[in-house]
DNA sequence: TTGTAAGCGTTATCAC
DNA sequence: GTGATAACGCTTACAA
């Protein structure tokens, strides 16, 4: 079953079977038709292995995230599909699991040519804190070239400021998002945040704090809670926020996520969305309207982000300079019902 | 940057490198010290794609699915990680974007050596619809052997019964979930299906009707309606069915997503949830619980789902004859909040 | 313990 | 248009 049976079935050399694989208009009709029912017989699927390693490249896309299962990449990846499809990518996903060893087993796969780019979507504080292969994998290459990475969503470490990436501006829109508290009278505005570490999220708190300043409010004790980027620990985040002495009477939550979770846990206490407590998320992930009530939030372009990711990425493997500049997309805040103005 | 490369600058043989990457207790302690310098000092990074095509095995897995984003793969995700990492593979995640392309791409992978081991938990009705190559990949194999092949959740069309597969009890858990409303005291039930050629939700409509007719209570026209396994198809559905002279009591959703479209648009027509109107639900994804009402529904052990998926797959890619029976593990009827008894 | 050398299945560069 | 044939980078007998 490799293209020498095939050769020997249909009386032909190697290398014309190989040409009718690669480039049929160069084959002539008759010795085509001798070829392909060679092919048929004999069940002949061309070894991509060998096909890729001679050719040097495999036409494949790496995207790494943190988790399938996050709705949010759901927008994101169909952007970077579309592109995709039109360039003659494919895509393979890789999660991190939120785990260091995760990212670097990937980032390897560019570096030992499994794929021909990295489109990295998952956060990116994790392998920042060892110096194993996977991180050197990002820094030095053997040329000195920079590998062809394009970093989605994510804010971007000093040390990763030399590869581009497509985002949001974090900062800006939660200090929108925090704004629009404010706006609506109140005062005691609490934050939940993801991980200490997350880069993301600590932007976005950024972007609460610097709206609180410039409000002249002050950001009370306990009033900035880790959630974990998760619905539990947005629930055990907003529970501490709930026993405070200064309640807050409003939540600003990093995520859409998160946002779910603290709704959750206010029902649970008796306390009811926008009337006592006003929520506000970051991301607009599908399940934010279907919230009860529906959830205002900070909708990010996510099919745009993909695509222009997408985009940079195969001018980078095409070999163009793409530089390192981070390329900023709108992001838009959304009105919807878990917000309105403190009750007093 | 090629072994070779290293073996000259260590003053060894290629053979003496090679080695020394797979099995470095052959290796004499002080050449080990030269090659390893040799490698630091010329930031070798060795050739997957070679060391693949040589070896004509990748230790990796790839999972196919319909599309990121989809919360309820991520406990199916874990569990399958952690027999992964156990077993020494690598996962590599791919979507079908819900065409049919999509899917033969990949399943020409296994073929095409590019990894060793499929699962599939993406519907896996596009692909029967025509003889590409990628169906065939599925079928026939040159040595007559089938490939290690294993689905998850899924159920499996006889075309695909010679595989073997992990899921839960689709028909007896919808029945479950119906038989739930009926013993509240629903009459008039309704149920919301994926698409028409939906095999995982057509056992579940199976199940329902089962339910029905067990209990002598008719299913009305129009009761059953497709919503597109999306929230915006569960919305229009919903309104179909809320249009209904014989407007249902109490609707099962084949799945959470659509429950929770169902539960928004029933929230939308001024209606109470499970007042007017119950609403079971299908998966226990994570946004059920935080749903509001907090979302009855029938619990899929996704991580042991996951676990045991992978756990075949690793037998049969060790060589083992692994069968083709179809692996059931158990489901949980979750009680919550969105269904009662009817009101009358 | 190390080196030599024969492949693995393709693609690409030549002649013809 | 087609056919030899030399790579590609690595692993693995087999020899030394």
């Amino acid at each position: 079953m490799s293209i020498k049976q095939v050769a020997k079935e249909a009386g032909v050399s190697i290398a014309t079977v190989s040409r009718y694989l690669n480039s049929p208009e160069h084959v002539r009709e008759k010795t085509r038709l001798k070829v392909q029912e060679a092919i048929d017989k004999t069940g002949f699927s061309r070894n991509a292995l060998a096909r890729n390693f001679r050719r040097g490249k495999t036409s494949l896309v790496m995207v790494v995230l943190s988790a399938v299962g996050d709705p949010f990449f759901s927008g994101v990846m169909r952007g970077i599909w579309r592109v995709a499809r039109r360039e003659g990518y494919s895509i393979l996903i890789s999660e991190t699991q939120f785990n260091t060893t995760g990212f670097n087993e990937y980032a390897d796969m560019v570096f030992s040519k499994q794929a021909d780019g990295i489109i990295l979507l998952a956060s990116i504080s994790p392998f920042m804190r060892d110096g194993g292969a996977g991180s050197s994998a990002l820094e030095r290459r053997a040329d000195g070239t920079v590998p062809p990475v394009v970093i989605g969503c994510e804010t971007v470490t000093p040390e990763l400021s030399h590869f581009p990436s497509v985002r949001v501006d974090n900062i800006g829109a939660a200090r929108e998002a925090a704004g629009h508290l404010i706006d609506l009278g109140h005062k005691r505005i609490a934050f939940i945040s993801g991980a200490h570490d997350s880069l993301l999220t600590s932007d976005r708190e950024r972007g609460y704090r610097a709206a609180m300043e410039d409000a002249g409010l002050p950001v009370a004790e306990g009033w900035v809670q880790e959630g974990q980027l998760s619905i539990d620990g947005a629930r055990r985040a907003t529970r501490e926020l709930l026993a405070l002495e200064s309640r807050p009477s409003a939540i600003f939550c990093a995520t859409d996520e998160m946002a779910l979770g603290a709704m959750h846990e206010i029902r649970a206490h008796g306390l009811e969305i926008p009337g006592d407590i006003s929520i506000i998320g970051f991301d607009d992930m599908r399940y934010a309207a279907t919230a009860s009530p529906p959830l205002t939030t900070i909708a990010q372009p996510a099919e745009e982000i993909g695509e222009h990711t997408m985009e940079r990425l195969c001018r980078a493997m095409r070999g163009d300079d793409i530089g390192a500049e981070p390329e900023v997309v709108p992001h838009r805040l959304v009105l919807r019902s878990s917000t309105a103005p403190p009750r007093e």
